[in-house]
DNA sequence: CTGAAAGCGCTTACAG
DNA sequence: CTGAAAGCGCTTACAG
């Protein structure tokens, strides 16, 4: 049924009946409630893409994955907590999947020039980065998972990843651990550069010297944690520590130590950061895992949550934000051996 | 730039460029090059909310999610394969999130009545299944992941979860093993309904009595995994292997058995049903683990294409499709202690 | 507070 | 092979 049967059925116009529906206030209330009344008993519901074409607005907001569309477990949290929060004001969410940034360029001119969202959600920017300019050349809107240098400002949500990693390693330097090995992602990215500048303050503060065996790169899987860990064991001087950035990094880190035949927690401490997965607590693990914890979803709902005021007009640079992260003790840190 | 402005900007009325663009084959071929060419130069891009009105079609396929919006690992790959698959035919995928079942059949009735998307995706269908009776009543084509049972058929991709657990029963029946355990998922879901019967059908060719207090259900997080197992290993007759219905059970039950201060896949035999997660493969976990494996991103990108042609007008009962699941022998599958 | 009518930007019978 | 025109189902100035 269109709007046009509807409104006849009711007996008024299409254009109260529109108005009705949308909420606009020079409706009388009994008239709208009359309406909305009859929309849900004949089950009247607007057009999407009449409405679309109508406002101009496409109604959805993009999010563009690298890698062989592979959502990793944070993919799909950062999706879990977006949705939540653009679900309430039924605003959609379109996952596309490319290869790699070049192809990701390609789908932010191809949503672009269709009109196909009214803004995306950029995620894991480096450093410097290209597609921030890209959209801003656009004009299309968008909101970063992270923080990134541009020459104008844009919205934002990032984690204090400094304050994190400078936190866990500072606590583990006051356990008199003097060996704290990093794993982090890759530095292009601008998290984990952070993370890693987090680590060197830290280190330096208590008077340690980096050591470049100790600090190694890469994905944040069970598997790299496991190599990576298994890197630091075979150094003349191993590390007493390991601080690793992710929990399936942990998984892996304590895997290699376990088949080293030493103690995770006792012979050497962990701590990991943590996104927070459901299905994966770092107080069930043995030992239980210090953390440091941020939970993705959490940050997933605000930044649907930027995006929508930016599509009602709030300027970008009103809508940044860094959250702090916050270093949860559990079992996994004890003094380092003497 | 609109279609108008593009076409007489290249000369050709907005029928030709219409035409040209979508493919169609009374253009001259020419024509179509150039149109293309232009296209490409100019950045003209058809809006996609006036091409879905004027074509009745919505160009996007729905997805709900249960429970808080919580992706799990399981969804992400799914999500991930479909993606990859859709994204070829410029197909987008709308994700909802939903708290009930309740909101979800409400979610399926506003997507139908919105018009907003040209099918959906539904996943882990119970026994008799509510919202694949509605989705017919709707007229709403959809794919389910996974089997039910209706009256009218419909379109479905389902592995082959009796068979896969009936010969992992089977093949650690042969290596001696008589108290075998199941974690299985909640049995109102025909896959866990499907891998109990096959459970129960291997130990009874094999002359074994199901014990129930081998048999646990659950959802399939690691803490799960490790409750359960511990459940198991402090009952008076121990089970001598365990099998898992997800690598995350796995990990945790892994887990509880180590912590009892046995050796996973020595002591205790490990089995685990394998999606295929990038992050964690069961090759690197110690000792590696026996699997039953299938791919859920390889099913998602079937199922997007099932889902094409559905909406090309193939019949959903010529679009059914069971896969059968690969057993793979590693190290955590020894024989019996005698 | 309500309605008639133009317009959003496409597609597609129909005519040539 | 190409084009003029109606139509898809809404929204929203404009008029009352």
């Amino acid at each position: 049924m269109n709007l046009k049967e509807f409104a006849s059925r009711i007996g008024l116009s299409a254009t109260t009946v529109s108005r009705a529906m949308s909420g606009y206030p020079e409706v009388r209330p009994e008239t709208r409630a009359r309406v909305l009344e009859a929309a849900e008993k004949l089950g009247y519901r607007p057009n999407i893409s009449a409405q679309r074409l109508a406002t101009g607005r496409a109604g959805a907001i993009g999010i563009v994955f690298q890698g062989g569309g592979r959502f990793g477990p944070h993919s799909s949290e950062l999706m879990g907590g977006l949705s939540t929060r653009l679900q309430r004001d039924g605003i959609d969410i379109l996952v596309s999947t490319v290869e790699t940034e070049e192809d990701e360029m390609a789908a932010y001119r191809r949503l672009a020039a269709s009109k196909r969202v009214d803004a995306v959600i950029l995620h894991t920017p480096a450093c410097k980065d290209e597609r921030i300019a890209l959209l801003q050349a656009l004009g299309l809107p968008f909101v970063v998972h992270g923080r990134s240098k541009a020459e104008k400002p844009f919205a934002f949500l990032d984690i204090d990843n400094f304050g994190a990693i400078a936190e866990a390693t500072r606590y583990l330097a006051g356990l008199g651990h003097r060996r704290i090995a990093l794993i982090n992602g890759d530095t292009a990215s601008t998290y984990a550069r952070d993370r890693e500048n987090g680590y060197r303050a830290a280190l330096e503060e208590n008077g340690l010297m980096p050591d470049t065996a100790l600090l190694r790169r890469g994905e944040f899987t069970d598997e790299t944690g496991f190599r990576l860990t298994q890197g630091f064991l075979a150094l003349s001087a191993p590390p007493t520590a390991v601080i690793a950035g992710s929990m399936m990094s942990a998984l892996g880190a304590m895997r290699a130590i376990r088949i080293a035949g030493l103690s995770p927690g006792t012979d050497i401490a962990i701590v990991a950061h943590d996104d927070v997965f459901p299905y994966l607590s770092p107080d069930n693990l043995v030992p239980a895992v210090t953390t440091t914890q941020s939970p993705m979803r959490a940050a997933g709902e605000r930044i649907g949550d930027m995006a929508l005021r930016l599509l009602q007009g709030e300027p970008p640079e009103a809508l940044q934000e860094v959250w702090p992260v916050e270093l949860i003790l559990r079992d996994s840190t004890r003094p380092a051996p003497a």
